[in-house]
DNA sequence: ACCTGAACACCGTTCAAGT
DNA sequence: ACCTGAACACCGTTCAAGT
């Protein structure tokens, strides 16, 4: 990763652009997370000094929002299949899901910094566009698009600190093996197994875009599994 | 906050235990969020060394995670009313919008920590013991509970990040202004104002908790508001 | 225009020492 | 048992200067 320098002393032209220095930060934190990425760490990685940083992007905080914006456009552009509205409803909702788990570490610094809106809106154009389709207007497609997509930003939140990421003694499941409680036992030991988030999301999210999006002809009418 | 030093010079006693070094993180993460809680910071409040707080409570992380437990020991044993066990377990999931809320940056603070979990502990245990009284049990309570709290969490998110501390740029409503999308002027419009989240969060909940709890004879079949 | 050197004001953490 | 002094290895950021 070290690249070869172009001239020793001060002054010299390292041969960056902003864009190389984007692209680096948002390598690191996918690697490490936001901690990973300090303004020296980068430097050094470039072979500059952290003053390059800032002459091509600016402090910190700029360099977050810069990186979530480029991994923003990496994502954009990927087709929405589906044979009903509704079904492409779901599929933008899903890839939303798919993409979390893809990017995880990103994921959680756009939330941290409050650019998910930053990161997730060629999805929510994606999810505008589909909802139309299905036949909603104005207030009604911004109504079911905030609705499916922070239910969506609730379940990703649960699912992507599943266990490696969490202390033992700060999980729910490990937490609920010592608590009073006025349960039946059998309930006891299914809250101190992992529930399938998963699987959760999708009857949850199905309920929901249900309420939100008449079906099509060929849909369900009882929020089910497609063949 | 300045503390009368009980002596002067190494090793005089400064009269502190382990609850006062925790209740002080938590007032100063209650006033102005994790970030504004430092080893430093924290011992200058208190008139000690940052080695005292090591001495009492330990590093950084337990210190935070310990704030986290007191708060929510605080926030435990208030009872929940409510004529029917499906309009308690709304209102367990409502007094947990209620309570991030009132302790905003600590519940913030939980989440980035992973220690969600502990802080709503207490509520999770309440919300068991109302779905029982509603008739589950075992793996329904635990699915049932898991997708009420992680919508609410969902939610809530997005609610408490409403317009003060964000950065007006990564605000949705402002990025629909300029993006390109093949949307309706109108749809366009409603996109550009902010939702009602607490509304959109009263809807949801009501179907998601609908879809997992029996109704009472008194309960409304469809979703609607309580009389 | 692009980059370095050096410094400032912070951090969390540890070690030895004091009473 | 409880607390201090001093140091280490980090931070982000800024200013003047070099080519």
């Amino acid at each position: 990763m070290e690249r070869p320098a172009a001239g020793e002393g001060t002054g010299r032209r390292a041969g960056l652009d902003r864009d190389d220095v984007v692209a680096a930060a948002l390598d690191l934190i996918e690697q490490g997370g936001a901690a990973a990425l300090s303004m020296r760490k980068l430097a050094a990685e470039l072979g500059v000094t952290t003053n390059t940083i800032y002459w091509h992007v600016g402090g910190r905080d700029e360099l977050l929002v810069a990186a979530i914006e480029r991994l923003s456009r990496d994502l954009a552009a990927q087709p929405v299949r589906g044979r009903s509205p509704r079904e492409r409803v779901l599929a933008v909702a899903r890839r939303a899901w798919d993409n979390a788990f893809e990017h995880r570490r990103a994921t959680a610094l756009a939330h941290e910094i409050g650019a998910t809106s930053l990161l997730g809106l060629p999805l929510e154009v994606a999810l505008a566009e589909e909802l139309e389709a299905a036949g909603l207007r104005g207030e009604a497609v911004r109504d079911a698009l905030r609705a499916i997509l922070m239910c969506t930003a609730g379940f990703l939140v649960v699912a992507l600190r599943r266990h490696e990421e969490i202390a033992p003694h700060l999980r729910s499941e490990v937490l609920w093996a010592d608590v009073p409680a006025d349960v039946d036992p059998e309930t006891r030991a299914a809250l101190q197994a992992p529930p399938d988030v998963a699987a959760l999301f999708e009857a949850t999210l199905r309920s929901v875009v249900a309420s939100h999006v008449p079906a099509a002809p060929d849909d369900p009418d009882i929020p089910g599994g497609p063949p």
